[in-house]
DNA sequence: GTTGAGCGTT
């Protein structure tokens, strides 16, 4: 049979090759000129972009670097990703999206950012629709059971301990 | 100075 090759696709696991880096795994510190000193070792780079949070006004720990040149763009994917930056490693694949997204006026359309189920005592009044399943990626803990925990049990409250 | 994983809203 033929080959089952993907042409179009733009998956995180398999994004095609372009000038357009995405760096993720970055430290909320991490600057565009940090990363823009360190990805220009590897050629020409055409610009930076640290995705901010609106709301916090602060790295969102991913970023873009753009190439003038894809093969540029391969020889820092490949060197650069584990690499270490404030503490922090890095991946580094090909982006599957090329810019930003179109501006829309009015409210923001994008996809929520997590919250992690958020413990706000229980009010519920904020957020809601995404609450039940944060993430694919979150996984039930074990249940906190400060029952079992010996800084919890009485005696040693008692030795004032804990 | 965050921590689970992550693809962007001039």
């Amino acid at each position: 049979p033929m080959s089952n090759r993907r042409r179009h696709v733009g998956s995180r696991d398999n994004p095609n090759p372009s000038r357009c880096l995405g760096v993720f795994g970055l430290s909320i510190y991490t600057t565009e000129q940090q990363l823009h000193h360190i990805f220009s070792k590897y050629g020409p780079v055409e610009r930076v972009q640290v995705v901010i949070d609106a709301k916090t006004g602060r790295s969102r720990g991913f970023s873009f670097v753009y190439f003038e040149s894809t093969e540029d763009a391969k020889a820092a994917k490949e060197q650069c990703t584990g690499m270490e930056i404030d503490g922090r490693r890095i991946r580094v694949d090909y982006s599957i999206t090329q810019r930003a997204h179109t501006p829309t006026p009015g409210i923001y359309m994008g996809k929520p950012t997590y919250d992690f189920g958020g413990y706000r005592g229980g009010g519920g009044s904020g957020g809601g629709g995404y609450r039940r399943s944060p993430s694919p990626y979150y996984r039930s803990r074990r249940r906190y059971d400060r029952s079992r925990s010996r800084s919890y049990s009485p005696r040693y409250e008692a030795r004032g301990i804990g």
